[in-house]
Formats: C-alpha cells, structure tokens, sequence
DNA sequence: CGAATCAATATTGTATACATTTTATCACGA
DNA sequence: TCGTGATAAAATGTATACAATATTGATTCG
C-alpha cells in the first residue's frame, strides 16, 4: 500500500481533497461522486471517505441523491447572494450582541489591529494581486474575530456554516482581477463599514452595528452583482464552477 | 444476526435512535457516546453508527472529542436563548424575502389554514395538554410554511439547522404544563404574531414582516425566561436535560 | 425501428476484521 | 501517601469483504 500521511486523519484528509476537487471545478455541479473515485483520488479507504462525504453534505457543498450516494450541489446567482445576505444577517446579531453584553478594549485591539493593516494595503493605488491576497486574508481575520464578540457559541457555529457559500464565491476576488475602477472604491467602503461596526460596538450601540453589518453585506452582493456582469476573467475561478450557467 | 427493518436505511434508524436517546436523556451532556454501546442499543453495526454520529455532530446536539470519539453536547440557558433568537433573525429575513419577493394569494392559503385551526384550539381556556400538543404541531407547520415563501433554498437550509436547539428546548410544553395564567396570553401573543406577518406579506411591506418575526422570537425568548423561573414540572421534560445545571 | 425486459455490471449500504491510539489499572519507588 | 511508569484493556480509526440495490446495455418482441 502506498504510504500515508499520519500527521492528519484519513477522513480530514479526504475532506480536504474532495472539497478541493469540487472547489477547483474538478468535479462539476451535478456530478455524481463515485466513492470508487474519491477512494482513488484521495488516497483514504471507503470508511472515510464516505465520512468525508457525509460531512461535506452538511456542509452544503454536496447533495444526497435519493436512490443513493452524492452529487455536487448547484447553485444560482440568487443561492449564492441569499447566502450573502444570510451571513449579513448573522453577522449584524453578532455586532448587536457583542455591542449590548460589552467588549473590553483589550479584545478589540486585534479587530484595530486588522484595520490598520488593511488600511496600509488599500494605501496602494491601484492595490496590487498580493496585496488583494493579503486583504482577503484580513478581512477574512475580521470578521472571524467581530463573531466571536459576540460570546454566543451557537452563532459563531451558525455564522461559520453560514459562510461556506460566500467564501466559495468569486465576487472579491473576481473584482480585483477584473481591475474595475470600482473594485478599489467598493473595498474602501467596505473597509468604511469595519470602522463604524467598532465604534458602534465601544459605544454599546447595538442597533447602528447591527445595521452596519446588514449595509456590509449588502455591497457584498452588489459587488458579486458587478463581478458577474464583468466576467472577462471568470475562468480563472474555478469556485464560479459552483453556479448554474442556466441561473434564475 | 437479528431482524433488521429494511424499511429505513441502517443509518437513519442509527440516527434517529440517538437522537431519542439524547433528547430523552439517557445520554447526558457531557457523557462520551460509545460507539460499541450505540451498536448494541441502535441495533446497527458500527459503519451507519459512524455515519449518524458524524450527522449528530453537524446537526449540533453532539461534539467531537479531540481525542477521538463524541460526546452529548451541553447549553446553557443563554445557549438556547440565543438560539431562538437567532432562529427568530433568520426567519425574519425569509419573511422579508417573502414580502419582497412576492406571493401568490394561493401559496398563502395553507398559511391562514394553520392560523384558524390555532385560532380554533386558543378558544378553549384554560388548553388542554392534547390542544397545546396540537397547537405545537401547527406552530410549527405555519413556521415552516413561512419559511417556505421566502423563495430561497439556502435560507430555508439555514433555518431548519438553526431550528435544532429551539425544537429540543422545552419552553412552550414547560409553560403549558406548568400551567402559568402567562402561558396562555403568550399563545394569543404569538398568534397576533402570525397573524400581522401575513398582513405584511400580503402588504408587501419587508420591514414590517422581518420586524415581527424577531419580535416573536423575543416573546419567546421571554417565554423560555419565564418558563425556567417556574421549574416545577421540569423533570417532566427531559429535553431540558442538555441545559447545564450550572449556566452563566 | 422502437420499446420493454432481463441480465450483467457497477455502485452503494452494511458488517466486520485489523491497526492504532487512548485510557484505565496497578505496581513500584520516592 | 502520592506520583510515575508500564502494562493491559478498551475504544476509536481504518481497511476490506460481503450483500443489496441501482444502472447500463443488449437482446428480443411488438
């Protein structure tokens, strides 16, 4: 038998492979997952894999097929800024609550931290690939923090299930390749929306930081909306792989 | 080997038993789950075991032990509270989908079907156990109609997973059981509740509809607040086995 | 020529054996 | 007495064999 990688599990390992392979559009939307395959491709026996696959059912990303087994899901251009929205949503619950039930200085000092290095990178006009990386990275660091302020396992849990969706879409990173002269204006808004959220969260005001992570959310969707009527590079995404070309 | 029901796939009957098992209380929280003893009191091997322990764990009623294996998740009061709310905030937002969306007048009809048939059951005063378990029933049906019209599959995804923790929770038969003059009057709240969403709707005025919805939730919220205030019955309800005694 | 049926094949569902890791127990020594 | 270490038991992780089901293709009949 070939050798195996015993640093991780057979079962996160496939995970990680097959979610890799439906990411980068190896496999594509409505098409069915043979275990046999997945076996092959991912190296781990049947047990995980199937485990593998059951998780990335529940994660979203595939679907179960009645007479048996699992194909990869579609989705639309609405799923997918629903999927936005859903998180916007979310995420506004969280501001509110971490604004009502307080957060000390010293726990918004990473989130200050996030900000000021996102402000060094939008510094660069217009930003380049790597410093777009380095954003989405950032960005990514904030918000993951901004939902644990708000102290509540269960939304912090839903919020990450929320966002399988968004973070598999293209919309940033389809902007920033497209070099539209709104990708940078929209990115400085949104950066904008980071600051208020904080200062509404230090000044217990619950209800301005919930509005403004709804507000977020919702550039999040017109900047999807724009990426895709701009589609000049869409190729190179594989993740678009997940929407249906025939959307409603 | 022992019959097996060939009716529902090992794995289901694997999942459902379990979840029995840890909604009734014979799993309490924080109790490692075996997987030789769920083999032997679910009746199936340990593969579909596996598979309906890994689904319990996504479905968020149990927790994966780093070292291996899985235990009974356990919540604290707040845990759940902010659970209905959250449940509370994402139906507001179908609901607003709804409004804005669109519905026909056809697609509401079993919507105001659910609210005479409630209206029918508040008559009596003070309920029956039979009529509230009926009224349990209904509620929940309206809820998933509702949610239903928002139109969005990833919302309505959403929703059932964060229903979890709300569903399992025992406010409403707490406060029924326990017989509180409060009970009732919260029941006619919540149907003024369902009623002025479907005005909403039928309005299509979004932030009216999505505003009632988590005002709704609130109420029980208040409800849950109220109902754990008054524990007489409470051994009565095992469900409430996965509050942790000691909560924040 | 098309449709239906049956057989062959492939794939999933289930069970179990094996390997590895974790955990409990006990003995020994400080 | 307590801590530490080794050993044994138990539990999980993995792999694979077997059973049942679904799918495909070919053949035959209308």
């Amino acid at each position: 038998m070939a050798e195996v990688d015993r640093s991780v599990s057979q079962t996160v390992k496939a995970q990680l492979a097959l979610r890799d392979q439906i990411l980068s559009g190896s496999l594509r939307p409505g098409e069915r997952i043979s275990e046999l395959q997945a076996v092959e491709t991912t190296g781990a026996s049947r047990t995980p894999v199937r485990m593998a696959l059951v998780r990335l059912e529940e994660e979203g990303l595939l679907e179960a097929i009645p007479s048996g087994g699992f194909m990869v899901k579609a989705f639309s251009e609405r799923d997918i800024s629903d999927s936005i929205e859903l998180r916007g949503t979310l995420e506004g619950l969280a501001a509110r609550f971490a604004a009502e039930r307080g957060v000390s200085a010293r726990e918004l000092e990473p989130l200050k931290e996030c900000l000021a290095a996102i402000d060094e990178l939008l510094r660069q006009v217009p930003i380049s690939i790597e410093a777009f990386s380095s954003y989405v990275a950032l960005n990514a660091r904030f918000h993951a923090l901004l939902t644990e302020l708000s102290r509540s396992p269960p939304l912090v849990r839903q919020i990450d299930r929320a966002s399988a969706l968004p973070f598999a879409s293209p919309s940033g990173f389809v902007m920033a390749q497209s070099a539209l002269p709104e990708a940078q204006q929209i990115l400085i808004i949104g950066q904008e929306h980071h600051r208020v959220v904080i200062d509404a969260i230090e000044n217990r005001e619950g209800a301005r930081a919930e509005a403004i992570m709804r507000e977020h959310a919702r550039l999040a969707v017109r900047n999807l909306r724009l990426a895709l009527r701009n589609r000049t590079h869409l190729d190179l995404l594989p993740a678009l792989a997940l929407i249906k070309t025939a959307t409603d």
